[in-house]
DNA sequence: GTTTAATAGTTACTTTTGTAACTAACAAGC
DNA sequence: GCTTGTTAGTTACAAAAGTAACTATTAAAC
């Protein structure tokens, strides 16, 4: 059996292509638009879906490390999307909150979202979506390196 | 509806964490051990899977940019993993094959692989493994864009 | 209260990737 | 056979990501 495994099925590799191609799909909606990368858009959109976080909130949330979540959140800013609050209780921290421009650009791209999704998803039914995420989600945790 | 989409379950966002993952989680296999790099076990693979092929058939079937494939058979050429040779019809091409050491690598690894796959699908069904590599291969093609 | 350790976030340096321009070889048109 | 265009693969340069060391601040130990 693992003698004849075919590794052009392997699950991370078909993941990786999957992940990439979709990724790739859908940053034409904020790359010219909004001159953002890919870590940035990830950013943003926790601050739009979860409000007001730390940078170490998001990288653990979003699974990233906090350099790429600094860079991010630097780019953001000086696009004028968010703003940092030093937080009184903790010097070291900082709040982030979306600026009006950071929501808008916010609502725009999670309709964007939901509709490349609609057209990702148009030939699975509703439970084989629920299914895919659910497997996808456990898939994420199961070598849950911290770093 | 798009209204309330829950951009925390964007499908290329739960894509990229499990596929992220994933292949770190593989990586422990053929980083140290082989010195390689994941495009170089890409690479690699495909010359176990398919036997000898041009770098550019490579890139079609990995869907990887061929600047990255150059860079990878070079380095497993120097780890001595695969030699080159010119095609006499067509001098501009050069067909690769694996040396006894790559062949070597590419049987242990596919084993590795085989093994890694089974921990990660331990508590799906087949056919829920089939149909997520099913869906898997058609969000590769969705948005394919020839590079 | 002073030393020691831990945490949030940034910066410096290195490695890897992306993009575009390049060389070499072939093919087609004329 | 010469020009024009195309393809395979590499290289140079720029952008992005990874790693480790750093600063500033807080917490703990004593």
């Amino acid at each position: 059996m693992s003698r004849n495994f075919d590794v052009s099925q392997f699950l991370p590799y078909l993941l990786n292509q999957a992940a990439e191609q979709t990724s790739v799909g859908f940053q034409e909606n904020y790359r010219e638009r909004y001159g953002m990368l890919r870590t940035e858009w990830r950013v943003l959109f926790h601050l739009g879906k979860y409000g007001d976080m730390t940078a170490t909130e998001i990288a653990r949330l979003a699974m990233m490390h906090k350099t790429k979540i600094s860079r991010a959140v630097s780019a953001l800013e000086d696009k004028r999307f968010l703003r940092r609050n030093t937080k009184r209780e903790d010097r070291r921290q900082e709040t982030l909150n979306l600026t009006v421009a950071g929501s808008k650009a916010y609502q725009q791209l999670s309709k964007s979202a939901a509709d490349y999704e609609a057209v990702l998803t148009a030939n699975l039914s509703k439970a084989e979506i629920a299914m895919l995420k659910r497997v996808l989600k456990n898939l994420a945790l199961s070598s849950d390196v911290p770093r």
